[in-house]
DNA sequence: ATTATTGCAAAAAATTTGCAAAAGC
DNA sequence: GCTTTTGCAAATTTTTTGCAATAAT
């Protein structure tokens, strides 16, 4: 069994839930890719491995992925809400291009660091933060 | 006139756009509030000062707005759009409180500079950023 | 006069919720 | 058996759009 499995396995437990069959295939479908996902786009390739699982069971499932450590929410300017990775991921950032909506995913210790630091300053026990920088990506740029 | 009613009518012709009362009636309302605002707040607002004014117009004029580079979109985790100023406010970050939900905005020179240089080293050009640390705040964490 | 802007209502898009039926413990 | 989970469809929420009427230049 996989470690995460093990990892949702005792969320559950230890908040009163169950297992399920479901929300397992969710789960397997999300940590088969190694992209930033849309709640639709799972949706689509969960519908593939069981065509009886709903919409809002993938919405429900990934707010437990998240609650549990396993998964994280990003939102781009697009409003839209992506899933990511956050198990055994480092944690990172993201450089956003203006003109072709690409991304990739950048990490800087210093900043992190900084981060921090200042955020305990402000009396302010940080938990968990987003940064993204818009700009134009190296191919756009020519 | 106001310098920002200036800048929106400079743009606004170089757009072959016009000038409009109602459009006017939302750029007022949203410079003489301090905060961050939803499409919704101001709406709100909008309509007590001129009540022939639909949602739709909002949208409209705030995506001006910020074409026009006098308003910035931020979104926090609730998945809204808040608007804020953007001219001769300095740029600033975000510190949200996860219980709560209240923010406080937050500067770091040395933070701007290195993710500045970080984009750079990447071969990316950087135009704007959001960078929001989500934690537990002074007065809840007690 | 010509063309941009608007209100309105309807559409879209993303997510949540209520509830009876099914599944897990 | 009791309680959680689920699908479904309907409801919500936020934002966009089509269009005929109105306003700006």
């Amino acid at each position: 069994m996989k470690k995460e499995e093990q990892i949702l396995e005792k969320y559950l437990q230890e908040n009163g839930m169950r297992q399920s069959k479901r929300r397992n295939v969710v789960l397997r479908v999300f940590l088969s890719q190694e992209k930033h996902l849309t709640a639709d786009e799972l949706y689509d390739t969960v519908m593939k491995k069981d065509p009886s699982i709903g919409r809002a069971t993938v919405y429900r499932t990934m707010k437990v992925l998240c609650d549990c450590g396993l998964a994280r929410e990003t939102q781009f300017s697009d409003g839209i809400t992506y899933y990511e990775h956050n198990y055994l991921h480092n944690h990172h950032d993201h450089l956003v291009c203006n003109k072709c909506n690409t991304f990739v995913e950048v990490i800087d210790e210093r900043i992190e660091k900084l981060q921090e630091q200042m955020a305990t300053k402000k009396n302010f026990i940080p938990q968990s933060h987003t940064m993204i920088i818009y700009g134009i990506c190296r191919k756009c740029a020519d």
